[in-house]
DNA sequence: GCCCAGGAGTGTG
DNA sequence: CACACTCATGGG
């Protein structure tokens, strides 16, 4: 199937391609495509247009498409708020079609333990072989991030096999440890209490329960603080200290957008970074 | 080969 | 509380 929508500001590449979400490609003719849940999507913009192609179709592809993108955020809200910040109005100027993206809870939350010192090709290779090997088929080649009772069916040791490291035993005993029920309540949890739930987790840490609570849970006033944000915090606003510290830090600068102004610090930083930015594999880069 | 990665867990002072 | 150390490994 195939129609359109209007999603603007939306830069499929800003959006995609920057290390939020680890299960989209380019293409050389510029089109996106994944897997989202029970459908694989092809994107493309044309103009203010958002065009969408998906198999095998349904009447939630929409719905789908937008809850992903989050079609309902207010961007210029998003600006007009951040942009009052001189430092960060430089830098997100030319970053108005990046959108915090909204992923499923438990791949979210399995995909940040899996991101755990290791960098962003090795994280899409990783999520890719898990897929692979334990998701559901959805079309072709492609299958979906596996579920968590798919998961739990996978031993450490054959986790350890698909590359994960020393990650295989945090997903193992992740997978023993939360359930859908835990993950229904959850989601009723406003930001403060859910971190605090989920650094409960094993492989859970302040960074990891940051991620999940924004791109997973959708909470935009978490802020995800890695070794680029700190390095931006240091360069841009000289701040530096512990994680509670510098969250704190930003809580008080960014306010309820942290987690957008956190995606545009760490766009640019890794644009500014020595080796180019690393966003792909030199597979998909070429 | 070397360096580093969207860190977390554990032990110690 | 703050550090220090270890963890397993592959992409650049």
């Amino acid at each position: 199937m195939r129609f359109d929508l209007e999603i603007d500001p939306l830069d499929l590449g800003q959006t995609l391609g920057c290390g939020q979400t680890f299960r989209w490609r380019a293409a050389p003719d510029g089109t996106w495509a994944g897997p989202l849940g029970d459908q694989f999507v092809v994107l493309r913009k044309a103009g203010r247009r958002l065009i969408v192609e998906a198999k095998p179709g349904g009447r939630h592809v929409r719905k789908l498409v937008r809850k992903h993108l989050r079609a309902d955020d207010d961007i210029d809200e998003v600006h007009r708020v951040l942009g009052t910040d001189k430092v960060l109005a430089d830098g997100i100027s030319q970053l108005k079609g990046l959108r915090i993206v909204k992923i499923d809870e438990w791949e979210c939350l399995a995909s940040f333990v899996l991101a755990t010192y290791a960098n962003i090709p090795r994280i899409t290779k990783m999520i890719e072989t898990l897929s692979t090997r334990y998701g559901t088929r959805i079309a072709g080649g492609v299958r979906a991030f596996p579920t968590h009772s798919q998961l739990a069916r996978a031993t450490s040791h054959e986790l350890m096999k698909c590359g994960l490291g020393y990650r295989a035993q945090y997903v193992k005993t992740l997978c023993e440890t939360i359930d859908e029920h835990q993950l229904e309540h959850l989601r009723t949890l406003p930001y403060e209490k859910l971190r605090k739930e989920l650094v409960e987790l094993p492989g859970v840490g302040d960074k990891v329960a940051d991620c999940v609570s924004l791109f997973g849970f959708g909470r935009l006033e978490a802020f995800p603080i890695d070794v680029w944000i700190e390095r931006a915090l240091a360069r841009l606003y000289g701040r530096k200290g512990n994680y509670s510290k510098l969250r704190a830090f930003a809580a008080k600068r960014f306010g309820p957008y942290a987690g957008y102004a956190q995606e545009y610090l760490f766009y640019n930083e890794r644009l500014h970074a020595p080796n180019g930015s690393c966003l792909f594999s030199k597979e998909e880069r070429k």
